[in-house]
DNA sequence: CGGGATCCTATGCGATACTG
DNA sequence: CAGTATCGCATAGGATCCCG
């Protein structure tokens, strides 16, 4: 049971699957729309949603390099639990400083 | 919305909720019930709990001490997000070694 | 453009010993 | 019984530089 959070349980994940229930995404541009991450934890935290099945990763073989993200069909399933504990969040006295979405 | 998870966040965290969801406990309780944790960590995760308003603490002037503890009202309105989660893990692959709930 | 490799710091967590 | 205090390792996460 510890293991959905083993995989949500990254600092920016929660904020990635938020991104990307709703659309289909490149590297850039989640960088662009998460501008405090770094590039090195945007890399490792999608390596690692890959990796539990979580989303898909398409390489584009073009110059220059394009790779796109999108939830697959078992992260979508992550979809309602995840909107559980954003909609909690909402109603939880706040105490600033979150990323707003 | 990444408080949710800050606050459900530690690694026994969902495990103490889920118990203190269905009844009232005492801390030697759920060390019986949780036997890897440590005590530390149970301190530390319970005070957490309580300072973020999740869980009540009733401690009884007695001999030997007595200290009970319970969800508080914010904290019942978590539990639908936290089966959510659970839910979602049960469907999920088992990677095994977690605690069974 | 989309990374990989390194280095470094902060935090999490566990084990153990002591206390009102 | 229900903690508090201290130590030390392991992991997470940030900054920076390099590469096809």
């Amino acid at each position: 049971m510890v293991k959905t959070l083993n995989i949500i349980g990254g600092k920016w994940k929660p904020v990635i699957l938020h991104m990307l229930a709703s659309q289909t995404l490149r590297f850039g541009e989640m960088r662009r729309l998460i501008p405090p991450i770094s590039q090195k934890m945007l890399t490792q935290q999608l390596r690692e949603l890959e990796s539990d099945g979580i989303i898909n990763r398409k390489v584009y073989a073009e110059v220059p390099p394009k790779v796109e993200y999108s939830l697959s069909t078992l992260g979508k399933t992550l979809i309602p639990a995840l909107e559980a504990l954003y909609a909690w969040g909402d109603n939880y006295p706040d105490t600033g400083g979150d990323l707003k979405l």
